[in-house]
DNA sequence: GTGGGCTCCTATTCGGGGAA
DNA sequence: TTCCCCGAATAGGAGCCCAC
């Protein structure tokens, strides 16, 4: 989309479905904690290793990743309606700040733009090895990000629109391969960053699936956590007796032989 | 080494109010 | 009615201490 067609119309997500990318549930891509994190993020299974470095405002958080989950929901809502998508997408902030659950007011606008600043400067870079091939990637996570502020009669500034162009990558995920995954709406009424990575963890690899089994420490891989393995147990046992995970149910159980212990997801229920 | 209790810092949320 | 700003209150994250 040229940028002059961009301004024709500025898309709404108030109602739609919200989606998610697989591959960005798969993996710890983003931090999880609230204070920037300046160290960088490294997995490596002896497959694929991902390496995330931070900007200046440190790695971009998975309260970033909202602004992700919006755009990519804004695209796949114009898809499933049979319009035409491009890289470029066009929405009101006020509508993110509102879908996500967030404030409307200057402390949130402010945060906002951190967050598109961390988007576009953290840097990540994969290795996917296979028997005969290595594929090495590196790339921010939105190409770029523009503010449309307008002036009212009173001279005060006001932020009217964004416009955010989504990398080749997320876009060919999105429009081409349709790796998209819907995700619970209060989702974002998760304030702990390792509940909604954990509720991720359950999307991605529940499935159908009734029950779904991980040791703790590779649990502790998967979610990227910067804990020690005991104070991650510790966390992981508070979300668990508060119970807030939407659709799914945690436990935690000794292993074989009072061996490693291991988490186990269940679907909810109550859930249809 | 593990788990519970506690504290501190600061990011986030919330409610009231003004402008458009 | 909607959008945005401001300031106060709240809660999450992280670290420390101590008992087991």
């Amino acid at each position: 989309m040229a940028s002059n067609e961009a301004d024709l119309f500025v898309d709404s997500l108030i109602g739609a479905p919200l989606k998610d990318d697989r591959a960005l549930m798969e993996y710890p891509f983003f931090s999880i904690q609230k204070q920037p994190r300046m160290e960088p993020l490294v997995y490596d299974d002896g497959k694929i290793q991902i390496t995330i470095e931070p900007g200046p405002k440190g790695l971009a958080t998975i309260w970033d990743k909202d602004i992700l989950l919006y755009v990519v929901s804004l695209i796949n809502e114009r898809i499933e309606r049979g319009m035409t998508v491009d890289h470029t997408v066009r929405f009101a902030a006020h509508d993110l700040l509102r879908v996500t659950g967030r404030g409307t007011g200057k402390r949130s606008y402010d945060l906002l733009l951190d967050a598109l600043h961390r988007l576009r400067s953290t840097n990540i870079m994969t290795t996917i090895e296979s028997a005969d091939e290595r594929d090495r990637r590196g790339f921010g996570w939105i190409e770029t990000w523009r503010v449309v502020e307008r002036k009212t009669s009173t001279g005060r500034k006001i932020m009217a629109a964004i416009e955010i162009t989504l990398n080749d990558w997320m876009f060919r995920a999105l429009v081409k391969e349709r790796r998209v995954l819907t995700i619970n709406p209060t989702y974002f009424s998760l304030d702990s960053g390792l509940g909604r990575r954990i509720y991720e963890i359950g999307r991605k690899h529940l499935g159908n699936q009734e029950i779904w089994k991980i040791s703790l420490d590779k649990l502790a891989k998967k979610i990227g956590t910067t804990r020690e393995l005991r104070f991650f147990k510790r966390d992981l046992l508070k979300i668990i007796g508060d119970d807030v995970i939407p659709d799914y149910q945690l436990s935690l159980e000794v292993g074989p032989r009072g061996g490693r212990p291991v988490v186990i997801f269940e679907h909810r229920e109550s859930q249809s």
